[in-house]
DNA sequence: CAAGACCTATAGTAACGGCTATATATGCTC
DNA sequence: GAGCATATATAGCCGTTACTATAGGTCTTG
C-alpha cells in the first residue's frame, strides 16, 4: 500500500525481509533440536557419573512423564544417537557421544559465562538451559574470551 | 570432585534432580511464548515503521506460509492481543502493545548486548532471535549493565 | 464495471511433544 | 520359583506449528 509518507514523524525502517526470515528459520531450527540436545547431554551425564540411565530416571530429571521420554528415545535411536537395552539403559552411540560433548561444552561455557557476568548461579543454571540452544559458535567464542578476560571483549 | 571411592575414576555428581527439571520446565515454557512474542513484536514493528501488519507481509518476513500465519493469529485473537480487520491488517490490543513494547525492548538489549560483546551484528542479529526468549529478569539486568559499562558487570 | 491481481480463509495432512491409562516384560526377594 | 515391585511399551488423546491446495473476498485498473 505504501500509502504517501507526507506529515509522518520520521518513520524508521525495518531490516531487510530476507535477512529477517532467516533469522527466524535458524531460530525454528533450533527450536527443533533442543530436545535432542538436552536428552542426550543428560544421558551423557548419567552415564559418567557412574550410573545408568533409564527411562525413569530421564522422566524425573526433565520432569516429563515416561511415556514421554519413551517417544523421545524411539525418535533418538531413529536418528542413530542412542541404543536401547531393556532394562538396561540407554547408551550413546558414537554419534551420540560426539553430540552430547559438544553439547554439553558449549552449555557449560554459557553458563560460566552468564556467571561470569555477574547473574546468579541459580538463575545462570536456569537461563542456560534455554539460551544454550540459540548460541552460535562466534557468540560462544565471544563467551569464551569474557570468561577468560572479562571486560576485554569488545573494546580495542 | 569427591574421588573418596576407591578404583572409579573420579565420577563427579549430578545437580539435584528437582531443580534440574524446574530448569527444563521453565525452558519449555518459553518455548511457547516464543511465537507470540516474536508475532506481537513483529506486528508492532509493521505498524510502527508506518505500514500495515497484513498476513503475507508477516509470512515472509517470518518464512512461512500465509495459512501458518492465519492460524497463528487466531491464537493470537484467542488471547486478546490483536484485532483483525480483514484487508485493513493486523492492530494490537493494549495488552498487545504492552507485550510488544517488553519484547521489543528485551531484544534490543541482547541483540545490543552481544554487539558489545564483539559478536559481528549479523550474528548478533540471528543469535538475538531466539536467545531473547531465555533471558530472565535478572540475566536482562546484567545485559544492560554491560552495555553501560563493559567490564564492570561482575563487581559488587 | 468486469477482469484479474491480490489477500484471506479453510480444509486436510503431518510431525512433534506432551498427557493418562494400561499392558507386558524383567528383576528381586523371600 | 512364585509373587511383587519396578521398568518399559503401547494405545489413544490433545494442542501446536508447520505444510499444500483451494476456495472465496476485496481492490485496482483497464
Ligand atoms: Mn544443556
Ligand atoms: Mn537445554
Ligand atoms: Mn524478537
Ligand atoms: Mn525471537
Amino acid at each position: 500500500m505504501t500509502r504517501s509518507t507526507v506529515g509522518k514523524p520520521a518513520s524508521p525502517v525495518m531490516m531487510d525481509a530476507k535477512s529477517h526470515a532467516a533469522g527466524f528459520r535458524k531460530a525454528r531450527d533450533a527450536r527443533r533440536s533442543e530436545l535432542i540436545e538436552d536428552y542426550v547431554e543428560l544421558i551423557a551425564d548419567f552415564l559418567e557419573t557412574g550410573g545408568e540411565a533409564r527411562q525413569v530416571d530421564i522422566a524425573e530429571r526433565l520432569g516429563v512423564a515416561q511415556p514421554t521420554v519413551a517417544k523421545m528415545l524411539t525418535r533418538l535411536s531413529d536418528e542413530g544417537l542412542i541404543v536401547r537395552r531393556r532394562y538396561r539403559g540407554i547408551f550413546l552411540t558414537d554419534e551420540g557421544r560426539a553430540l552430547a560433548k559438544r553439547t554439553r561444552e558449549r552449555h557449560h561455557i554459557v553458563e560460566t559465562f552468564l556467571a561470569a557476568l555477574g547473574v546468579s548461579p541459580e538463575t545462570a543454571r536456569t537461563d542456560a538451559e534455554g539460551i544454550e540452544h540459540h548460541v552460535s559458535e562466534e557468540t560462544l567464542a565471544a563467551f569464551k574470551r569474557f570468561i577468560v578476560r572479562p571486560g576485554n571483549s569488545s573494546r580495542e
